[in-house]
DNA sequence: CCGATACGAGACGTACTCGTATCGCAAATC
DNA sequence: GATTTGCGATACGAGTACGTCTCGTATCGG
């Protein structure tokens, strides 16, 4: 159980007022290639503890110590190179919401396509990786029967009618669980207590999501407010 | 000592047939009390690297010989667990497929709540926590700017009549990305190469993946059906 | 020039875990 | 009863990583 000792102060930034600090001052080229090479081995994949300090200093050509005279320990390296990364949004249209909608996941497909982002969460599958067949045991055990049993569900109401039959089934599967399982899995915080919530979800998604305003007349009272803000 | 003869196999099923074995026999209460003591410590939360052999024996009361007499390693131990985690379907009502597919997401919605389910997936989130502060860096900087920017796009699409505004914000956001992150983030091996994958879901999503069969006859696609369905 | 600090490199101690080996004892077959 | 195997407990070696410390060198203020 380590906890992290605040040392005096090895704090990563040095107070600039008083004393103008003698001896030689610290390397800004040194820290800037200590969170390059943090944020290059996050791209190259492999779990949190992959991530050595050893490792990192010889990727950044950089003694240990440089380390540990700027974050106290390994952790507060990490959560500080998290926090400076710098995540930018795409750039959005403005055309409609529809249309930025679909900028915005089309950003969140690239993404999923670059290993460097969502480092965080990829590595935490990751660590599925390091151990062999753990992956495999539970994907073939767990996942995949799942994903089987509701994409025949799903094909069954796409055969009855129920659904639409126009869109891949894996697809309409995946739409449907989508929600659900970013509750479950990623958004820890978010609620699952209300019973009703998957009949809500299920009957929203069979309903649509679009609103009223695809027609001329729209005399709602809400004063949509379509300023351009999309900047 | 000749130790050509002894132990090819510490295999986890000693072969039943041929001779019937000699010398005491292997107790089958150490194997299921090995195989809860993974479970419960799996319940417990943590990480895979907090799941130690010697932390499995004392949690079972077990000599770590016992279930290296069973296992090769700790790796095999795991994937022997996961692999006969007796995963059970949820009974569904049959009466329509949306009802089945209310069961089904109601089933993941109690088993996101119990501690114990999807430990492989949680597991992997929670090694998050085994790094203080990480976690919490990562949402606040990664996460939820882009669950924040998501909600206040929904919002505008709500005001603007594009959404329907009788949801919840939230959960509109998390309808409408929820299948992109899932390809994204779990089902690693889903495809995300069609750059008409947004569109198409957000699409889909708006026009709603209901199909013509609650209607008498109606087969026209494109109409956009507005059943009288409160819920 | 001098003390103070930073630098890269790496040795060092500590702690942890895996997987093996050993030690009495227990429970089965021969 | 002798032998063989399993049992819990624990010592052991090997490996790994953290975090500290030392060494010789480099760079700052005074």
């Amino acid at each position: 159980m380590e906890t992290d000792r605040q040392i005096p102060q090895p704090s990563a930034e040095p107070p600039p007022c008083g004393a103008p600090r003698r001896g030689r001052p610290r390397s800004e080229a040194a820290e800037l290639a200590i969170c390059q090479a943090v944020e290059r081995l996050m791209a190259e994949g492999g779990t949190l503890a992959d991530l050595t300090i050893e490792g990192i200093a010889q990727a950044a050509g950089v003694g240990k110590a440089t380390i540990y005279r700027r974050w106290p320990n390994k952790n507060a390296l990490l959560v500080d190179v998290i926090d400076r990364l710098d995540e930018q949004m795409p750039q959005l249209p403005g055309t409609s919401v529809r249309d930025d909608l679909v900028v915005v996941m089309d950003h969140m497909r690239r993404r999923g396509l670059a290993k460097r982002s969502r480092w965080v969460l990829r590595m935490a599958l990751e660590q599925l990786h390091s151990a062999p067949g753990l992956k495999e045991a539970y994907y073939s055990r767990v996942i995949n029967p799942r994903r089987q049993a509701l994409r025949s569900l799903v094909e069954r109401g796409m055969a009855a009618g129920e659904f639409r039959s126009d869109l891949d089934s894996t697809l309409l599967a995946e739409l449907f669980v989508g929600a659900m399982l970013l509750r479950t899995v990623i958004y820890d915080d978010a609620t699952l207590d209300d019973p009703e919530l998957p009949a809500m979800m299920v009957d929203s998604l069979l309903e649509g999501l679009r609103g009223p305003a695809h027609t001329s007349a729209d005399p709602e009272p809400t004063t949509p407010v379509d300023a351009s803000v999309s900047a």
